[in-house]
DNA sequence: CTTGTTGATTGAATCGGTTCAAACCTACAC
DNA sequence: GTGTAGGTTTGAACCGATTCAATCAACAAG
């Protein structure tokens, strides 16, 4: 593999023991005569063999002893997404401690994103589903090694999927600003179905492609029911998660004559977005409007004030779908997990 | 590898065509007679064979087509750290245009590391080497592969590696802040040394372990000095790069009866750290202090004010270090390049 | 002096492909 | 009818290791 191109065959002879003592001398040491080993190790060293070469273990042992994380998205995204990072990191932490190697697989473009998948050297994949899932799910699928989805925008139960309880984790957010007072609430919302963005009605929510967000808003409005707010008063807007709409977003919301007193975000993207714009408006937050988020991005916890937000739990999340992969254990169901509401300075009763 | 277990050779037999072509089929489709191509096709469907095994082909090829990055610190590094993360986007973006694949590597504990750099499936490696660069060249050598090393913290001419103008580029931010008409200066440091912070005197400067923070000191020095101002009058102190030390450097060179009006930060991230500090203390950037970074992570253009710092030219780094790793055209010499000023808000002349 | 046991070593098969020289067709020209 | 050129197909060697049944040496027990 490297410059002298030195084998394992050629230690062997040049030390005068079988390829299949040296092979030991290597991955069993324990079961050969120190002597022998001692002999072999100084000839190898003296050859400059680098070790037992990678690709010839593999073709053996069948593993590769490392889990590949695909998105369909620029391989960037990883870097950029605050949601995608944070995963990231705790699928990382659970690699790291298994000792497993974590490749980046990943394109935007179809036929990359195929090329990509079919030649990655991986034991399995952990899909990030944003945007785009059926795709990377029938991709992957023809791969036939084993995968789990997360996030998944789709109903369909035949995909092995981890996911948070979006709806149930949307009621206890929208219930916590109930109970502070808010009445007049708005939600900024992730996409309900390609490339829209914009004001939303029931109607079309209902009929959303991507379920996250419908989850999402179902919960909001249930919530918010049991407490006398009809769904017909809370306006939703939708964005794409990216600056230009949310923003947009906000100037339609705070363009009505009474604009909301506290914002449901579906992402902590747009929610620390929308803090700073409010900020630069001179709104205070929480004071004019409180805020919640939805995911519980490290971010969150920086900025000023900090942002109340459903965290999601990333390491438990990881930790599920790396041992899924890894032990080929993947669950037959759909596999639902909580998220935990975590009250920081963004959220306050309404003034007055 | 997967369930079924079904070979390429498996598919020959059944199509009735040898094993030569059949792989044919798969990797140089068009030297297949069409008919043939597509009986073996379809055979190979119904056996519901997911085309060659990639460890089967290695092991011929020689080549894993992927670069592995590597670390001395922990995996989550990678997602954590904003000029990590700002190097791997652009180094990953490499990597997708031609079609490599991207490979994490890192561990903190030395053990493991030397086992993942052991173990990656990889044709070469990226170190990262801020901080235990030594380490992390040495275990690499072991492997045998190419490798080239980013930051490197190190005068060793016989490591490849490409670096920043480190002198020039802290050289042109004081020479700006300079223009601008400051006089007093203050510059928080990078690391000098294993684990220390505090402030630092000239002679620990000279003596520093980690080369990157002296050629950056020394450039400020040099540019100050051409305006008449001694090194002697620049306050130095060291961080860890982390928000506790910056802030404890901020308190103390805040706390002299005459606080610099222009700081010197020598990473992006020790200057966001830096401007909401003095905006939580009341004092305006650059109103009252001006502030110049190093490194140009997207964060510092998201901030208000934006943050003028030299910009690091990621893509062209990330292109250089990605070809020579796949075309093992690892540079003899280390190689250098510069780095761009970028004016932003965060600088402008001193109050009167 | 056998026989049995234990521990180290060997040799060959195997993993799943790729590659390349040689054999094999056709088809067409002379 | 023979020769030649072209495109296809074959078969076997090879990539670099691991593994396991078989062998061997040495020594204890019977």
């Amino acid at each position: 593999m490297a410059k002298g191109t030195i084998r394992l065959a050629d230690v062997a002879k040049a030390a005068g023991v079988s390829q299949g003592t040296a092979s030991n001398v290597f991955s069993r040491p324990d079961v050969v005569r120190e002597e022998v080993r001692e002999h072999v190790l100084e000839t190898a060293k003296q050859l400059g063999y680098a070790g037992p070469s990678l690709t010839g273990r593999l073709l053996r042992a069948g593993k590769v002893n490392a889990i590949g994380v695909a998105a369909a998205e620029p391989l960037a995204y990883f870097f950029d997404d605050p949601w995608a990072r944070a995963l990231l990191a705790a699928i990382a932490q659970v690699c790291d401690a298994s000792g497993t190697g974590l490749a980046l697989v990943s394109a935007k473009d179809r036929q990359k994103l195929d090329w990509t998948i079919k030649s990655a050297l991986v034991d399995g994949f952990i899909l990030l589903c944003v945007e785009g899932g059926e795709k990377l799910v029938q991709l992957t699928r023809e791969r036939q090694l084993p995968f789990i989805a997360l996030a998944l925008n789709d109903d369909d139960p035949s995909v092995p999927s981890v996911s948070v309880d979006n709806a149930g984790g949307a009621a206890t957010a929208a219930r916590h600003l109930a109970e502070l007072g808010h009445r007049r609430f708005a939600v900024l919302a992730t996409e309900f179905s390609y490339d829209h963005v914009g004001p939303v009605g029931i109607g079309e929510i209902e009929r959303a492609v991507y379920s996250t967000s419908r989850d999402r808003v179902t919960g909001y409005w249930l919530a918010l029911e049991t407490f006398g707010i009809r769904r017909e008063d809370v306006p939703v807007y939708e964005t794409d998660n990216q600056k230009a709409s949310v923003e947009a977003g906000l100037e339609y919301l705070f363009s009505t004559p009474e604009p909301p007193t506290a914002i449901l975000a579906m992402s902590d993207y747009i929610a620390l977005l929308t803090m700073s714009w409010l900020q630069a408006r001179g709104l205070s937050v929480p004071g004019d409007v409180s805020l919640v988020g939805f995911d519980g991005v490290p971010e969150g916890g920086m900025v000023e004030p900090g942002l109340t937000t459903m965290a999601q739990p990333f390491a438990r999340i990881a930790e599920r779908a790396v041992r899924a992969v890894l032990d080929d254990a993947i669950p037959s169901e759909r596999e639902m997990i909580g998220v935990a509401l975590v009250v920081r300075g963004s959220t306050a009763p309404p003034k007055q």
